[in-house]
DNA sequence: CTCCAATAATTCAATATTAAACAGTACAAA
DNA sequence: TTTGTACTGTTTAATATTGAATTATTGGAG
């Protein structure tokens, strides 16, 4: 393979995983209750799925948004009564960030409205081979994500 | 397996590619030349690689945006004299875009920018796996543009 | 031929995001 | 203690995008 062949293959590769990712977010915007963007979706389920807690600035850096963006979108989530926003006692400057009940089911209400796009998705592909893609997306991810911090 | 579990399966798949396209489209900003904006190298890209000549709408469509982005990208890339708009001789309600011989080169230094980035991936990852990937994606991209019109 | 529905592009107001400037806080070194 | 540096969160101006309204044009049904 000469080099050039490679970097074909290599942005091929990101520009279809950019292409599947425009898409499937289009869809997945379209179904979200409650008038939760997709921002605002992504830190609901970042409570369920990483940590019952977090400052804002941690949410940026694992959101990969500017904190000022996350500031705006907290703001957002507390008009809704989807998250508290609290001082924290043990530094001045940083504050506290939990998500209520009202939440919680929020973020359950969006999984339950995409469910059947992806339904509709397992239907068209075979789970199993979708399910072998993972692992190989998860390292590509992981080799990206510690880019950034080097 | 459970509906449960392929519904997880099907989750965790979009979500890391999610995250690979905006780990990937930070990167790729960042060294874009002559301050093109990832829309306005799609636009540059979309001409070398599908039509030479395009209406604004048909852009659009192609590029998953509004017509009212396009307008405003199009106007961009003509400021920088990357694209020619011209009226449609045959209609008076289409308009007709090619790119120049600028917005040629341009698009071809984005993509000399973007090959170091690209080395170092094919470094890291083995390039026949990252191949073989392609064609499971190129299935999952072309059944998500398939239901757009439908 | 005339009308009318559909289409193409633009404009507009609203929104999300960014980069940069700012203000307050923490903390370690002098 | 003081000072300087780094960090946290907010604010601001600029920009890209969207959805809806607008303008102009097309082409077919009557």
């Amino acid at each position: 393979m000469s080099r050039q062949e490679d970097l074909e293959t290599a942005f091929t590769f990101f520009n279809e995983i950019n292409i599947i990712s425009q898409l499937s977010s289009n869809s997945f915007q379209r179904v979200l209750p409650h008038g939760l963007t997709q921002s605002q979706f992504t830190v609901l389920n970042w409570f369920v799925r990483v940590d019952s807690e977090a400052t804002p600035s941690r949410l940026a850096t694992a959101l990969m948004v500017t904190r000022g963006a996350i500031t705006n979108t907290l703001a957002k989530l507390e008009e809704k009564g989807f998250i508290v926003v609290s001082p924290d006692e043990t530094s001045g400057r940083q504050k506290r960030v939990t998500m209520t009940a009202a939440g919680r089911a929020a973020r359950d209400d969006a999984i339950a409205a995409s469910s059947a796009m992806l339904d509709a998705f397992n239907e068209a592909f075979d789970v199993e081979a979708t399910k072998a893609l993972i692992p190989e997306l998860q390292k590509v991810r992981k080799y990206l994500d510690e880019l950034r911090y080097s």
